[in-house]
DNA sequence: AAGAAACATTTTATGTTTAAAATATCGAAA
DNA sequence: TTTCGATATTTTAAACATAAAATGTTTCTT
C-alpha cells in the first residue's frame, strides 16, 4: 500500500460500506449533542425554577393550546406514552399548576389546562428557557439554520415512512 | 402593510428575536429527530433481539475496548451516571454476556469485559443496528454528510464551552 | 505512619418511561 | 337494544435515570 492507494476510486461494495460508517458516525454525534443540551436543559430548570424537564414540556404543550388539550393529545404531542403523561399531569395537578376538568359531551376525555398560577410560572421560565436554548444552538447564520432544518425534515421524512 | 413590507430589512432588535425563534425550532426539529429514531432502534431492539438499547449501549462500548473497561469509564463515555452503569451491568452480567473483574492493582476498581456469548451476541445485533441506522438516516451525499457533522461539532462545542 | 483528600463503586430515594392490563365510555351495526 | 369494536384514561410492573449518601480504597502530605 502507497500514497497513490488512497486515492483509488471505491468499488460499490466498499462504498456502501462507507456509507455506513457515515451514517453511524452521524447518528452517534446527532445523540451526542441532543444528549448534551438536554441534560443542560435539565440542569438549569432543575437549578432556576425546581422543576423537571418533563413537567415543563407538559406545561409548554398547554401553553401553546389555551383551550386546552386532552390527554392523549398531549401523549401524542410529547411523543410519550399515555401512562407517562397521566404520572406527571398528576404531579403538575397536585402542585396547582394545571387543571384536568372534564369535557361535557365526552365523559371519557379530561380538558387539561394551565391554571392562573401556572400560565404565570411558565412564562417566567419560558423566557429563560429560549435564552438557553440560543446559548447552546451559538451562531448559526439563516443560511446554515436552513441547511439543518432541511436535512432533519429529511431523516424525519425518512424514519417516518419506516413501519414499526 | 402590503407586499413591500415583507422585505423591508431587520433591525438588530427584530432580527436577534428572529434568530432566538430560529433557535427555537432547530431545537425542537433535532429533538424530534433524535427521539424518532432513538424509539425505532429500541423497539427495533426489542423485537428482534430481546434487549433494551441501554444494554445494547453498553455492551457496544466494552465491543470497542477488547481490553475492557471500568465503571467509571462506562459511565463517562455513555454519558450517564455511575449508579445507572452499576445497575445495567449487574444484570448484563447477570445474563451471562459481560464479567466484572477485579483490577489486579486497584481494588477500587472492576474492569469489565464481554464474555465470549457476549461477543458472539453483540456481533450479531451490532450487523442489524447498522443497517436499521441507514434506513433512518437515509440518503445522504458526502457533501451534505460533511456540513451536518460539522454544525453538530460547533454545537458541541458550544454546548461544552458552556459552565453547569 | 497518620490523617486528609481524591477516587471508584454501590446503595438509596425519587422520578421518568414503557408496555400491557384494567376500567370505563362511546358509536355503530345486527 | 344489545353487543362489539374503537377510544380515552389510569394502573401496574419492570427498567432506566439522576443526585446524593454510604462504603471502601488509594494516594498525597506532613
Amino acid at each position: 500500500m502507497d500514497a497513490l492507494a488512497d486515492q483509488t476510486p471505491l468499488d460499490h461494495e466498499s462504498r456502501i460500506e462507507q456509507d455506513d460508517h457515515h451514517a453511524i458516525r452521524l447518528w452517534l454525534r446527532l445523540l451526542t449533542c441532543t444528549n448534551l443540551i438536554e441534560r443542560h436543559l435539565r440542569n438549569r430548570l432543575r437549578n432556576d425554577f425546581d422543576i423537571t424537564l418533563p413537567r415543563f414540556d407538559l406545561m409548554a404543550q398547554l401553553a401553546r393550546e389555551p383551550k386546552g388539550l386532552t390527554m392523549g393529545d398531549l401523549s401524542q404531542r410529547m411523543m410519550v406514552s399515555g401512562g407517562n403523561v397521566s404520572g406527571i399531569a398528576t404531579q403538575l395537578e397536585r402542585e396547582g399548576l394545571i387543571s384536568r376538568e372534564p369535557v361535557p359531551g365526552n365523559r371519557r376525555a379530561f380538558c387539561v389546562t394551565l391554571t392562573v398560577p401556572g400560565k404565570k410560572r411558565f412564562s417566567e421560565m419560558a423566557i429563560a428557557h429560549e435564552a438557553w436554548i440560543v446559548d447552546c444552538l451559538g451562531e448559526m447564520n439563516g443560511e446554515e439554520y436552513e441547511r439543518m432544518m432541511a436535512m432533519l425534515r429529511q431523516i424525519k421524512v425518512s424514519v417516518g415512512g419506516i413501519e414499526d
